[in-house]
DNA sequence: CAGTGGTCTAGACCACACG
DNA sequence: GTGTGGTCTAGACCACTGA
């Protein structure tokens, strides 16, 4: 179809990056430029894609490595569930990294999606996930304080506000309505996940409700493909 | 944060296409880039997020363009609907162009996602989705050839196989399994669709089941984010 | 410190649309 | 033909890692 130089180094760096035994390093950005005759640019808009596959990862100050294949986690939709507990099912080591809990004031989008008045204090938190040292998903919820207080988070605090809201059994929980997106990385969310910026990402945005039809959780998710595979059944016929 | 000139592109583009009328054109990528400071090659990393959220569109040859507010499409993805019937529904008009219906024979991915061996014949409708003469939608059903022959394509069909089959009433049709992913463009997607390589799509990838339990149709759907929004109702519990 | 990936520039040439 | 966006190059400098 077209002999743009960026095919040839995709194909030419898929089979490159197949020939390599897992946790290798590629050469130097300037050398595997040199090597495949292209420019360095050219070069790193066609090692893009295979990073968002999760086949190479790059470590500014460090270099390329081809990544051990790891297992994927499926899960279906209609049944909301921590990543915890997903990475349960699939046997599949996750831990949490860089939490950050924040105290904050419920501004235009906030207030909105929790139905609380402007300036309603919310508790915040952030983490990312890992698997393998390598970060995955990126999550933010954000919350009432009367619904969870930031010292809750203080102590045994494994990553899952959704698990940790289940395992206190107040409020009770009913439902979530998941919003399903894709996204460009912004920079703050590339440098949290370890990816370049504009990366694909998969993207949640959810509203948790009580069964007092409450919204009690709003959060962000970003997940990287290749690593979450996600599906729903959906079912033919009037709604 | 940082000052990167991407982030100060990045706002000032925002500034510029907010102050602009729609459909009124930009100046040209060389002019912008010199007006504001910077190479045109970071000038155009900071245009792509604001084409892929639907606010400009770049032609080639032509310009890049301010884009009217078009009204979002959102579906519940509970139920499984065909663009034609969601567009009726938020009364957007969608035309379908480039319908392409070949025969081909079924390999590696379709023989194993239809359940049929390979070699079964198939027929393979290609096609892309239109609002306002952009292009949001690009669609690629394959399906085997006695569930639908090719021949039943030629006159009245308007874009969706879903319809279609629907309307025929046969196969009867239970329910569809759809993966959620999220892509950069292929080239050949990008060409489809009339954006750049490596911008963001979401990506269904599904099968369609009939009563008999038979995969009837294996589908490929990449949709342009900011046409439309997808979400799922997702509930708190075991399986 | 040396070497890596991350960002940016200036300029070139190509593909395309339209008069 | 002229002007637009699409691709690519060569080279520079920055930010980060680890010895």
């Amino acid at each position: 179809m077209s002999q743009y130089p960026f095919r040839r180094l995709q194909t030419e760096l898929a089979s490159l990056i197949a020939s390599l035994p897992a946790e290798s390093r590629l050469p130097s950005e300037p050398e595997l430029a040199r090597r495949m005759g292209a420019s360095r640019a050219t070069l790193r808009e066609a090692m893009r894609s295979f990073e968002g596959q999760g086949l190479i990862r790059r470590r500014q100050g460090v270099g390329t490595f081809v990544v051990a294949k790891v297992p994927v986690m499926d899960s279906g939709l209609e049944v909301l569930e921590s990543i915890e507990s997903l990475a349960a099912r699939t046997s599949l080591p996750v831990r949490m990294g860089e939490l950050q809990v924040r105290e904050v004031s419920a501004g235009d989008g906030s207030a909105a999606a929790l139905e609380v008045p402007e300036g309603t204090p919310l508790t915040q938190v952030e983490r990312v996930i890992y698997t393998d040292n390598r970060p995955i998903a990126y999550l933010v919820d954000t919350l009432p304080v009367d619904v969870l207080a930031a010292a809750e988070l203080q102590t045994g605090f494994t990553g899952s506000v959704l698990d940790l809201l289940l395992r206190r059994g107040d409020p009770k929980l009913t439902q979530s309505r998941t919003d399903i997106r894709a996204i460009g990385a912004t920079s703050e969310v590339a440098r949290a996940l370890q990816i370049q910026r504009d990366d694909v990402l998969l993207h949640f945005v959810a509203q948790l409700y009580a069964k007092d039809g409450r919204v009690v959780d709003y959060s962000f998710s970003y997940f990287l493909p290749g690593y979450f595979h996600f599906h729903v059944v959906r079912r033919v016929g009037k709604t």
